[in-house]
DNA sequence: CCAATACATCGACGCATGTCAATCTCTATG
DNA sequence: CATAGAGATTGACATGCGTCGATGTATTGG
């Protein structure tokens, strides 16, 4: 069971702002969905890594040593920001690539903005 | 013990933007207690209540019923809230008034920011 | 076709976390 | 001081989640 099913997307063209207007139950549910995909140590140091690297791209390899985790372990988390459509996943060959989905975090932070 | 002992501050003085350099694992594991807080569908739903709420402040009495959440629970998730320096707390005779931090999601959002 | 490599999936384990009922603390007010 | 009300704290419980080792699945190279 994933942690979040709803891509990013499908939460961010719903709702105002957080502090705009009081958001609903089922808003606040798929909101939280998606936060909960970045909001993990592991994760952040992923997304911000797939950015930082070359060509924006990296693939498991590039990413399992300097996080110190195992490979199985790596493949869960991005999976799990894949299915938060906060990333992407292009198999090439033996490698998988993961680039960030262009808009998926200014999406979130748009939601999270008060002024 | 709480989920987010540092003040949003703490984290977002600390470093750039998720995807402008690679985050450090001290960083990490800072900015995701500080998303863990609200990463959560009752706690969103405070946040927007509060603010949405008359004078920008509601007490817990005014959170309780519409949240459908025992009191403790309701206590629990804004005592995280504060610990996170998300909300604050201010008590007056019998009951305790939160407000939003100003700035406090605002500086989150901007970590998220990829632009 | 076989071996090696990259990655995903599975199963298990332990810790974190959301929830509530019961209780405690503090303040206001008879 | 006694009582009532608001809210915080505690303890218990079930579930969620991060982690790893073992295994499965493709794909490449010999």
């Amino acid at each position: 069971m994933s942690i979040a099913q709803l891509p990013v997307m499908d939460v961010t063209a719903c709702c105002a702002p957080l502090t705009r207007e009081a958001i609903d139950a089922v808003n606040a549910e798929a909101l939280a969905r998606s936060l909960k995909a970045i909001a993990d140590p592991a994760r952040l140091r992923l997304v911000s890594m797939v950015a930082a690297h070359e060509d924006s791209e990296a693939c498991v390899c590039d990413l399992t040593e300097p996080l110190g985790l195992s490979q199985p372990t790596v493949s869960h988390h991005l999976k799990i920001l894949v299915d938060a459509g906060i990333l992407s996943r292009d198999k090439r060959g033996t490698w998988a690539y993961y680039r960030l989905v262009p808009g998926a975090l200014d999406s979130l932070a748009n939601l999270l903005i008060t002024v």
